[in-house]
RNA sequence: GUCCCCGUCGUCUAGGGGUCUAGGACACCGGGUUUUCAUCUCGGCAGCAGGGGUUCGAAUCCCCUCGGGGAUGCCA
């Protein structure tokens, strides 16, 4: 068993792309399959190795491995289709030769033409296949004229196609419906990707093709390809299509769609992994924070959602969070320290179990990685000045009745000794307020803030100094105006 | 327009004739834990698109309607 995945170079990797580059993989792995990467680049206007390249390195991210491709090598190569034009030109000649393929003289403006004017009469446009059957003296006049032609193939009437396909079972088209005679070779000479895609599938002998729904309606017109080649069709397996809250194929107006914005947004590749497999699929048990191997065991691609699912951006977050918390601390306080800095803070000075410690206590706040820097400062900053509730709760009388405790405290019987243990009870005893009463004042007095990590964790770390400082500037601010 | 695919809580899904007064997850709401917020935990809200069949019995099978999506490019 072989699979691919063959994306085109024209910007980031999509995250409808990379779940199809996700189940490929998967299905990979389950069945002890070969994976390969076919650049599908022949878009030169659109193509780029920029391109290339960021999806390679988004894939790789991801945790997706292939044995196969431009970087990987491999027996079939190569594996761009921009390097393989020698190959499908032999092709192209033999259908031209054999009477299944014609050379179409009609120039793009003509064309145009003819589609607008049979769009506005019918609604619709086929080809009128005037160049299907031009004499040699045609040909030559046309050749004179300096056009240069495209190759049209030639569709066979009322033929029957039927797609066995793994995820939605029989699918029949029949050939009258495809539109007529449609284009493979372009004027300037580059072949188009409905009839390329199904040579290559076969020449690097792909046994089961996975790719995204909006492919199924092109299938026949690469089957019809294949026939006219005495080439073998491969397995197909169309996945239901990643839908946008509006319900339409996912894009970039929708907001964040390409996997790069979600690893900068700090995004964890096993999360974005996870959430993009269990699109259109669930396990048994219900279970769904899974591994890759846990994936692998249970994921059946027969028993794959018909039906195109709604990106869930919410889920996503929530399933990122899940991670955050259940990683191994000391990787990730790794992965948080780029967003740490990237917000202005240096926690170079400061030493690891402190830090791993503080990141500890704060992971549970965390949906992606850059939301550590929310409560980070209280860490690192003497003074915080309150935000707009948390003024709003310290202008109350009981909260100034805590300040003032508080800062009558902190000049006589607590030190930086036993402020930890003492401060809030004293306070308590001063006041007599309890509960959250006592300690939203208390968690403003010294966060300025009114939530945040478990106070008798994190005063500790604030350190007595910190401590002090801030309820001198709350005292200075709140009780003596 | 035509062809193709799809239709279970707002969203992702389980279910494939009786065990379904339809199960789980996210989101939302409420209780508990945390002498506060988050985490965690318990509970609640909420759905078989509509109409016809078939059947003793339909979310499940068939047909129609409606709705959504995709394709129909010298894009992939």
């Amino acid at each position: 068993m072989r699979v691919r995945f063959a994306p085109s170079p024209t910007g980031f990797l999509h995250i409808g792309n990379a779940r199809t580059a996700i189940c490929n993989y998967l299905v990979a792995r389950k069945n002890n399959a070969t994976l390969l990467l076919r650049i599908e680049d022949t878009d030169m206007e659109r193509s780029s190795v920029e391109s290339e390249v960021s999806i390679l390195k988004d894939l790789k991210w991801l945790g997706i491995e292939w044995q196969e491709g431009p970087d990987a090598g491999g027996e079939y190569g190569p594996y761009r289709q921009s390097e393989r034009f020698d190959i499908y030109r032999e092709y192209s000649e033999r259908l031209l030769r054999e009477g299944n393929a014609y050379h179409c003289y009609c120039s793009q403006d003509e064309l145009d033409a003819e589609r607008k004017k049979s769009e506005a009469e019918k609604g619709f446009y086929v080809y009128s296949g005037k160049c299907r059957d031009l004499s040699d003296e045609q040909k030559g006049a046309f050749e004179a004229e300096g056009r240069k032609p495209t190759i049209r193939f030639r569709v066979p009437e009322s033929e029957k196609v039927v797609v066995n396909d793994l995820i939605k079972g029989p699918v029949a088209f029949s050939s009258e419906n495809i539109g007529g005679d449609f284009i493979i070779v372009r004027s300037d000479g580059v072949p188009v990707y409905n009839y390329i895609v199904i040579i290559d599938d076969t020449l690097m002998k792909v046994s089961h093709v996975i790719r995204g729904e909006d492919h199924l309606s092109n299938t026949p017109k690469q089957i019809l390809i294949a026939r006219a080649l005495d080439l073998p069709v491969p397995e197909y397996a169309h996945i239901a299509l990643v839908l946008g809250p509006d319900r339409a194929k996912l894009s970039k107006r929708h907001g964040i769609t390409s996997v790069e914005m979600y690893r900068r947004e700090g995004y964890l590749p096993e999360a974005l992994f996870n959430y993009l497999a269990m699109l259109g699929w669930a396990t048994e048990s219900g279970e769904e924070i899974l591994s890759v191997d846990d994936i692998v065991r249970e994921l059946e691609i027969s028993s794959l959602a018909k039906s195109a699912a709604v990106f869930d951006f919410q889920k996503l977050r929530w399933m990122n969070g899940m991670y955050i918390r259940n990683y191994p601390l000391d990787t990730i306080t790794d992965l948080f320290l780029p967003y740490i800095t990237e917000a202005g803070y240096d926690v170079s000075g400061m030493d690891r179990t402190t830090l791993e410690t503080i990141v500890d206590l704060l992971r549970g706040y965390c949906e992606v990685l850059g939301d550590i820097t929310q409560y980070l400062g209280l860490f690192l900053e003497d003074v915080v000045v309150p935000d707009e509730e948390t003024d709003a709760l310290m202008n109350e009388d009981e909260s100034k009745q805590v300040v003032k405790a508080a800062y009558e405290l902190i000049h006589s019987e607590i030190t930086e000794t036993n402020f930890c243990d003492d401060l809030i009870g004293k306070i308590k005893a001063a006041t007599s307020l309890k509960g959250k009463k006592l300690f939203h004042p208390v968690r403003g007095m010294i966060t300025g803030r009114l939530s945040g990590p478990e106070l008798d964790k994190a005063m500790p770390l604030f350190g007595f100094d910190r401590c002090r400082a801030r309820i001198e500037y709350m005292y200075k601010r709140y009780v003596q105006g």
